[in-house]
DNA sequence: AAACCTTCCAACCGCTCTCGA
DNA sequence: TTCGAGAGCGGTTGGAAGGTT
């Protein structure tokens, strides 16, 4: 099968144009217009098919094409589009006058798609890789340099990036608190393996995970709406999902991998509220031989002092335990039932 | 100065879509 | 409904230009 090419036909000329060939091409097209691009080249005497015509004329030619680098307004457009639209450079084009698709998907390959992926996104889904737990701290330092952000534009982009992360952070770890935790006896210090026997997450990746939320705590996004995320992306997660309940988490900075034969003491998560410099209660994450919720989870109506929206009220969750109103809102979310 | 490497982008290829006979 | 021509689109390539050793 397969169709001959439209320039197979022998003698046509390939290749680049002389400036003869685009002074014939421009002066027919400026006198005629393009009518039929197939029967284009014997009007205007060129020795080409309508194709290449067609693809000179519309990508190099017309009079109306904006030459020279990228704005940063452009760039950002470009971003913002192909996170909503992919690889569909005509759509994309069609926003910024001027451009051509044939430029812009040029400019994404050669500059936006590789600066995604020094950033550790993944420039199709613009999202952090997917291997959160083991890339997301390193991911996010990269983001942090500003030598690798050599844009304001894509530094915008690249915040906007990691709030997203941020959030993803804090699914991620309120699955893991929602996780059933075995008994305490069953489960001591031989829980070295980064998952554990029932697919939870282990200690290390939760408090991996922690660290990052530690860098990301000043992303100032408490709702899904304030992203400017491609609608794709939030489909079937609901807006009312009370991110901005979950408390910012402060982890000592000088917190060391534990040995691997489990965590000789369990390290100290503070918890600040919103706002406040001080923190509220200190806690210890919760090892493998501790049981979430841990009965040290500061009060809720502290938390509430600072964070829109608590009820005061508690409740008792599927574990038996008390848990705080911030975490059954939470609990009550199908969503969650999902992930866990 | 020369060789080699990397980046960039114009142009091509092949596929799909649209439309009219 | 089918088929073919033409147009449009996205992926890929090849060579020029610029940078590095």
């Amino acid at each position: 099968m397969g169709r001959s090419p439209c320039c197979d036909e022998s003698g046509l000329k390939k290749g680049p144009w002389t400036p003869e060939e685009d002074q014939k091409l421009v002066k027919y097209i400026q006198k005629h217009g393009h009518g039929s691009w197939r029967a284009l080249p014997k009007l205007s005497g060129l020795n080409r098919c309508g194709k290449s015509c067609r693809l000179r004329w519309t990508n190099y030619l017309r009079p109306d094409i904006k030459r020279g680098k990228f704005s940063q307004e452009e760039e950002q457009t470009i971003l913002n589009l192909h996170s909503v639209l992919g690889n569909k450079w005509s759509a994309i084009a069609s926003h910024l006058p001027g451009r051509t698709d044939n430029e812009i998907k040029n400019f994404w390959n050669t500059h936006l798609k590789k600066k995604l992926i020094q950033m550790g996104f993944d420039p199709m889904t613009h999202r952090p890789r997917t291997d959160i737990f083991s890339s997301l701290p390193h991911l996010i330092a990269l983001a942090n340099l500003k030598e690798l952000i050599d844009h304001h534009s894509l530094e915008e982009h690249a915040l906007r990036l990691k709030t997203e992360a941020a959030q993803m952070a804090k699914l991620q770890y309120l699955q893991y608190l929602l996780q059933p935790q075995p008994p305490a006896a069953s489960n001591t210090a031989t829980s070295s393996n980064n998952l554990n026997n029932t697919g939870t997450l282990s200690d290390i990746e939760a408090f991996n995970l922690l660290n990052s939320l530690a860098s990301l705590k000043d992303s100032p996004v408490s709702s899904l709406s304030q992203l400017d995320l491609p609608a794709s992306s939030l489909q079937g997660i609901n807006d009312s999902i009370p991110f901005s309940h979950l408390p910012d988490l402060q982890i000592p900075c000088n917190y060391q991998t534990p040995p691997t034969k489990g965590m000789a003491q369990a390290p100290e998560l503070t918890v600040f509220s919103q706002g406040e410099n001080s923190p509220i209660s200190p806690f210890h994450f919760p090892s493998s031989s501790t049981p979430f919720p841990p009965s040290a989870v500061p009060p809720v109506a502290q938390i509430s002092s600072t964070v829109n929206n608590l009820g005061d009220a508690s409740s008792t969750s599927s574990y038996g335990e008390e848990v705080p109103s911030v975490w059954h809102d939470l609990l009550e979310d199908p969503m969650f039932h999902d992930i866990a």
